[in-house]
DNA sequence: CAAAATATTCATCACTCGTTGAATAAAGGA
DNA sequence: TCCTTTATTCAACGAGTGATGAATATTTTG
């Protein structure tokens, strides 16, 4: 009595509020699960029993739907890629836009490149949280990060490049290059939730705060991009720089 | 006829310059090989037959001189840490010696902290550098990154935290606290050495260049936190912080 | 040298791995 | 409705997993 037309799917209008989660396909299924679990153990720490159990799907759906584990992880980290992009690249064409005739502010530029990120991992829903921390380990992998960043995101990092080299006149591109290479680091590592600044801290800073990182992220890039493009001595400063203490290890 | 006194390794004072890998005990080779292996495809990527075959012994000697993988995981870990941050202790309080009656620059604390570790991954040898590898995945890694980095890398952090605080007077703990999360994420972004910033920039940096990082990060970590310290408005700017575009993920 | 402690080898255990092919069920088009 | 396509289930394969206990070799100690 209680369920009348469950045999057309495709016709899933009124959504019952509970029980929502099995109602979706099992490719899907098959998508948050991999994401939840690739994000916390990493693609070899995950089998495809464990995903497909906590899917409530058949193994060899792995395979069928998607060729293999392989093109499973590969397709989990796709998938948000393209959901999330289209909007960083509208933002930052909206923030070039309304600084015309002039260029945009260095934290506004970044903020582009970051807000949609922080906006969705702090309340886009626990799919997205996982979704960051799994970009978090892919970017520090010298297996994945070469391939699926590269892939994903750097027609877009192009972009947000060549727009800071315009607000950055007279810079040398090297400069920018490793700007963003600190910038993207710091973010990854914001993304990986660890805990670790909760217990640095006592407490004072969570690393689920993503709004605390929000208002400081941006500011402080912004400020470093400043400092390497304007500066001329490369160095730190005086007496330490002149003493490299060569290690002496194997 | 080649080889005479193979019988007594202990006694291998004069070492031939050849194969001397093959010279060192087998608890060394595992550490090495696991190094190695971990760095590139992370824990659960290798096996223990696989780092026993690098290594040229039998797969047995892991339990029996570590207790099992995980151990020797840790094991991994631990060898190099307690290698490195004496050093970089030493060269903070030195740091701070030279300052006084002052306090030492905020380029120079950071200095303090990175140097140590650019320079080994640089010049230290292949170990180094998959050492440093290893520990950028371990610090982005939810499963790991509580346990080790913390256990073997917060006391040095802590201290480090409180010179940069004497450095910024009257600066809110909370800022400097983001501002370390910040820089330990552009640090380790740049161990992975994954040669994405040498796709993107078509050449023009290499991620093996950490003597360009040395040069660069430091001041701009600095200006990261004199901004984050002295500016009091929050967000980025004006317009685009108060449009949210509302994310409308699952 | 002999005895004790340490180090290494070998074979094997009980599981888990990703993938597959055949059989079954469901959905869509005529 | 029948037929085709798509989706799902089930059982099984061979290869690889970490760990272990007994046997052997090596080194250290007395």
């Amino acid at each position: 009595m209680t369920v009348v037309r469950r045999k057309t799917a495709a016709r899933k209008a009124a959504k019952a509020p509970v029980a929502q989660a099995a109602a979706k396909p099992a490719k899907e299924r098959i998508l948050d699960a991999g994401e939840r679990l690739f994000a916390r153990n990493g693609f070899h720490g995950v089998s495809v029993r464990d995903i497909t159990k906590a899917a409530g799907v058949d193994v060899a759906l792995v395979s069928y739907h998607f060729g293999g584990k392989r093109e499973l992880f590969a397709a989990v980290f796709r998938r948000r890629a393209e959901m999330l992009n289209p909007e960083r690249l509208g933002m930052l064409e909206q923030v070039r836009r309304d600084a015309l005739p002039g260029v945009p502010a260095l934290e506004d530029i970044v903020n582009a490149f970051t807000y949609p990120m922080l906006e969705r991992s702090a309340r886009g829903g626990a799919g997205w949280k996982s979704y960051f921390a799994l970009v978090a380990q892919v970017n520090n992998s010298p297996e994945w990060g070469p391939v699926l960043m590269t892939e994903h995101f750097d027609p877009l990092v192009e972009r947000f490049i060549a727009v800071l080299r315009e607000a950055l006149p007279g810079c040398d591109a090297r400069e920018i290059y490793w700007g963003y290479q600190f910038l993207t680091g710091a973010l990854t590592l914001t993304f990986a939730e660890t805990g670790r600044i909760d217990k640095l801290s006592g407490g004072l800073c969570r690393s689920s705060d993503l709004d605390s990182v929000h208002q400081r992220l941006a500011r402080y890039v912004a400020a470093g991009f400043r400092a390497l493009c304007t500066g001329s001595t490369p160095a730190p400063s005086g007496k330490t720089r002149s003493r490299p203490r060569r290690p002496r290890g194997p």
